[in-house]
DNA sequence: AGAGGTAATATGGAAAAGCAGACTATCGAG
DNA sequence: CTCGATAGTCTGCTTTTCCATATTACCTCT
């Protein structure tokens, strides 16, 4: 038997001739993408665009949704500063939530992705 | 008791009053993240940038990754279009993983997601 | 007093993603 | 004949996501 998983570098990446300062950009990467990954995270920001919503707008505009996961789903995007969420201390409770600028700044991205899916559709799977 | 979840319109997009055209839009986008996410997808791409590299190659490459799970992420990648899959029919056997056109026009997607999170790395969570 | 709206929690379960380790087939080198 | 290399597959397990239902606390309106 063998093993099967190389071992990862521990830490200090000294880099003997491998792909060194590049690992850290990748983990970048990777929290911003984990950031908007999620079933309807991008639905949230896209309803945001047009401006701020109350919980219970975003419910309606977003059928099929739980209220659970729409709580889970909007705490993770403020956690990440995408959203902001501002709770209004009156009767009815009111909170509203909206776009911060790390929200909008998303938008180029978001537009440089959709014409990629755009254009290569036809073979994107599922 | 009451339902929490409101019911998703059937299929026939209709459209009273409601975000109509956009819905195929975020579908599209949802599938071209889906297509990128997975652990190890964006490291992948990452190291095909340079050029076409082996199975074995690609292994040494990413520390810590298993074969299981190197293979899955490049036959997701392959079924997406994004890698194109080429295995000589030699002994002992060669296969060589490349980016497809869609992978490489997937880099300036990249590079606005990438200076997104730069910009705003700091109040990313985790 | 009871119904209704608002924004949440709490609980429990199913499905998907991720991981490690074992196993396979083929051929050439020693 | 056994060893090592290559590029996998198969099995079982853990963790993370996703989902549905129930419940809460507060106030207003009737």
């Amino acid at each position: 038997m063998e093993k099967q998983t190389i071992e990862p570098r521990a830490y200090g990446d000294e880099c003997d001739g491998c792909t060194g300062p590049e690992r850290i950009e990748v983990m970048r990467f990777q929290r911003a993408i984990r950031a908007i990954t999620g079933k309807w995270k991008i639905e949230i920001v896209c309803s945001l665009v047009a401006g701020p919503m109350r919980f219970g707008e975003l419910r309606r505009a977003l059928p099929g949704i739980t209220q659970h996961m729409l709580t889970e789903q909007l705490r993770d995007l403020a956690r990440n500063g995408i959203v902001i969420r501002t709770a209004y201390p009156e009767v009815p409770p009111r909170v509203e939530y909206a776009l911060s600028q790390a929200g909008v700044d998303l938008m180029p991205t978001f537009s440089a992705l959709h014409d990629w899916a755009l254009r290569y559709q036809d073979r994107l799977a599922d």
